[in-house]
DNA sequence: GATGAATGAGCATTCATTCAT
DNA sequence: GATGAATGAATGCTCATTCAT
């Protein structure tokens, strides 16, 4: 019955399971995700045990569709650059910004993320690893397309120096999102640009 | 009663503690500790229940001294460096280097320290949270003081780059002892070289 | 309203119904009472929940009507033998054939009363129990007629041996048809036959 | 430790089973196996939750178990009849006895094993088939052997006969038992004897 | 009349902790 | 000191039933 009453129950659905994730990425955010029972859930988004499991087939899946939505957005967010690009420092600059933006303004979601989705399930694990090992491939890559255009200059070992430039971005974030919810001392402009200073002059003088 | 029986009973007790120790700490990071319990440990340790809590005030206090234990050893890994020290290039060099060699040479309790002491009680986060804090207040004096030598150069936010840096350790550190497990291909000195060379030369061409 | 839409309306209502305990008495027969769900019933029959119980009370009243429509059936089979009935001995095997008919030829129904039907609720036990009582009432009157008329001897326990009687035909009908579900090595008439002889001449040799 | 303390610790943990076993049976045969929570189980023996599960794998291996058993000690009670027997009318008479003795003796777990053990698991239900098939095997071999030796005479389906007659007992025991739980009223000598005459003359007059 | 989203009581099971022996 | 049986609060999940649309 393709009417306008489906299309309208459709969209309350859609409403309700965001109305739960919303209260569970606060709950996880504030308790932690082994702390977090559904009843917690349920509590903070105002529904019964029964409608929760309406929505979702359980606790653990709840929680890695969590994870799963926000992987997916911030991967989204990083664009290949390819090696004919005419401003490659600038698209380079765009992504390490928009992950970072999505990871500030998100900060629920963010602490979940570095915080909880770690050592819960295996599956998670998994798919986390995932993220992180596809944000490395990303910067070795333009890291070697740097080398061959003439952007930036050989380093011995370039795997190490991506999974540092990823660790600087996570830490950054985490210190300042997670462990001291300060998110306002965050401006994305003003820490990828440090960053990318650092990254390019190093820290010997001129 | 200060007498030869006292003194080999406290022996004892202490071997006793590290054995278990020793046992939750392998299959804590095997299992994850939110999943390990306390059959766990004791099955792994080869005690019983009653035991257990004769040498541990419960699950939780046992995971906090495990965590606590090894912050306190790389907490003592890190040697201050005084402004009119003769090698505080050397010096600074030793501190990572040495505290990488504690992260590497101890896998399980890495894990621990990484993966499972994260958003597990307010407590712990606490003290793990404190000492980043104190690896970053070192990291920052140690950039104020190269800039005063005339060292280094002064960077716009040298507290964003000195979480950066501690940052590149933790990452570095992350994917390979605990993600990869792979031990093996992680030498302290490279590891430690490659992240002074980025971080002092930068990546832009001579 | 006496009119013909009063009419339909009444004959679609009890099509409804008919669907759904036909429905019923499928899934039960098939995963047992315990394990049949509403949920099971109404996927079964094709109809949404509510609709489920505009039918029927719920799902214990369901399974009553089920066993107390198929047992009416089955008592409906039987008819009472005068004792001046010309021919007694048909009339019982009769009585017999009919009554396996029945319960050959609704396996499901025959697998719910004999399989569900026990333990699930004094009600339903309480029904079931006054059909047996009613079999075993019709045997003990056929044996004392027998025994009035000269056509059978007189036992020590007739009550005992109605029961048997009655325990026979269960037992044949439960093997084949609910254990086996071997309905076409089960031919009424045979069975019938059967018994009858084993009950009229015993196993001694003559 | 092979001491007196073990054999002391043993003996504790076997009584404390059967406690738990013989509340289970007695509030299972009152209120049906479907409708007993543990929370009866437990209430009845008067023990924890925990402890329950530190004798019993779960609800249903409890249940599994008390069938099981009471499964056995009727199948130990049957005992072959070898086809040179000098008494064999009087061992087959002693097996029926014995069956019997030990179904009237303990009503609780006939009550189980009548009324629960029949479509709650395949499990279960295998294991009962399984017994009155074998009681059914038996019953064949020794109508078999009695036409050989000249004692009974052949009849026309010996399998349907042995399954009529297993289920004379069994419909006694219930309707005597499990049904009005009129155990005084069922003297397992008359009850045999009854059988016995029945099924050996036959109803006919002499 | 038909629908299916919502409800919440109820259940089996786990596990950190205690304590009598 | 050592043991392990006992405890019971807590948890994730199911499902019969209701009722607004």
């Amino acid at each position: 019955m393709p009417d306008g009453r489906t299309e309208r129950a459709k969209r309350l659905r859609e409403e309700r399971r965001e109305q739960i994730l919303v209260a569970a990425r606060r709950v996880i955010a504030d308790k932690g995700y082994p702390a977090t029972s559904v009843a917690d859930v349920i509590g903070s988004a105002g529904i019964s045990r029964g409608t929760f499991y309406l929505y979702f087939e359980g606790r653990e899946q709840l929680f890695v569709e969590l994870v799963d939505t926000f992987l997916a957005r911030l991967t989204d967010a990083v664009e290949v650059i390819g090696l004919d690009d005419d401003t490659p420092k600038e698209k380079l600059f765009g992504n390490f910004r928009r992950v970072i933006d999505i990871l500030v303004s998100n900060a629920d979601l963010t602490t979940v993320l570095f915080r909880e989705a770690v050592g819960v399930s295996a599956d998670i694990d998994a798919r986390v690893n995932e993220f992180y090992a596809f944000l490395h491939r990303m910067v070795v890559g333009a890291l070697r397309k740097g080398v061959r255009r003439g952007i930036t200059r050989s380093v011995v070992d370039d795997e190490l120096v991506a999974t540092g430039l990823v660790g600087m971005v996570k830490e950054v974030v985490y210190t300042r999102v997670v462990a001291h919810r300060d998110t306002d001392a965050l401006d994305p402009d003003h820490l990828t640009a440090v960053i990318f200073d650092f990254a390019l002059r190093g820290l010997l003088p001129a």
